[in-house]
DNA sequence: GCACTTGTGTTGTAGAGTGCAACGATATCA
DNA sequence: TGATATCGTTGCACTCTACAACACAAGTGC
């Protein structure tokens, strides 16, 4: 680590730079499933019968980008909407059996694709990797 | 590391979510300078006189891509274009002022907000953050 | 019951970002 | 010189996205 570049730099320029990349990874390796839709499903499989809403503000997405997204997900057979009987407003989402099959399957490459790049990686080393993201994560959705 | 999820699962799913909100986050702090735009002058400052393709391969992106992007942040006075004397297909890309000005205002607004949300962090920690995302980074480029 | 406000989702519109394919210009090499 | 390769631009089509306007349902105050 330079004197002159702090870590708060390095961080920065890293996060950036994997951003940046992500779209085209995702892309090359799943042309069939956008990040987005990626991760709508891989958040559905977690929360099954979440709103649309929920989805929007976890995101930050537009409302009207979600709905768009999943009706071309409930159009591929990928989720269903279920209407709520105590709010006749809220749909609920939830994963359709076609969605688990091709969620496996792009969460398996996508493992595959990771699993590479990280073989080399002390299992420990990897632990405290992932605990850190998930803390950095959690500090940018309580810093909005 | 969880019984049930390893820390692959982790690393995976936590870039899944910031890469997600990445661009939002960077639309919302500076709506003038795309997140592309960013990384492109971020790197312009780091390797003048660099090429659009060198640009494209870095970033995966279409040299079509890059060369739209090239354009808009010449319009706009940010990068100067001088084309190289040994090989007249190539033009170098350098920083011009208005950009390095840009650049300084955005960046130091995203550490701001990087900042703020890293600032519980143990500088060791951190330091082992970075550290961590570049070495990611590298194998992901090793990997492609 | 009847307006008024709020919450949920859809649709129209416009703009940015992207990749692919085709192209012109330049360079390199046989 | 001619063939091939490299660099960058442009035409085209597509996706993602936000904003605004809208319809519909639920709750609120009168």
């Amino acid at each position: 680590m330079a004197a002159r570049e702090s870590s708060l730099d390095v961080v920065q320029r890293e996060l950036t730079a994997f951003a940046r990349r992500a779209r085209a990874t995702a892309a090359r390796m799943h042309p069939e499933l956008s990040l987005v839709s990626y991760t709508i499903l891989s958040h559905l499989e977690e929360r099954q019968g979440c709103r649309a809403t929920d989805l929007a503000a976890h995101y930050m997405l537009d409302k009207s980008t979600v709905s768009r997204q999943v009706a071309a997900l409930e159009k591929m057979g990928f989720i269903e909407r279920r209407v709520d009987e105590s709010d006749h407003r809220v749909q609920l989402l939830h994963l359709a059996p076609g969605g688990e099959e091709i969620l496996a399957s792009a969460r398996s490459s996508r493992q595959e694709s990771i699993q590479a790049r990280l073989a080399d990686w002390d299992p420990e080393d990897l632990a405290r990797f992932a605990s850190y993201l998930v803390r950095y994560n959690a500090d940018a959705a309580a810093h909005p």
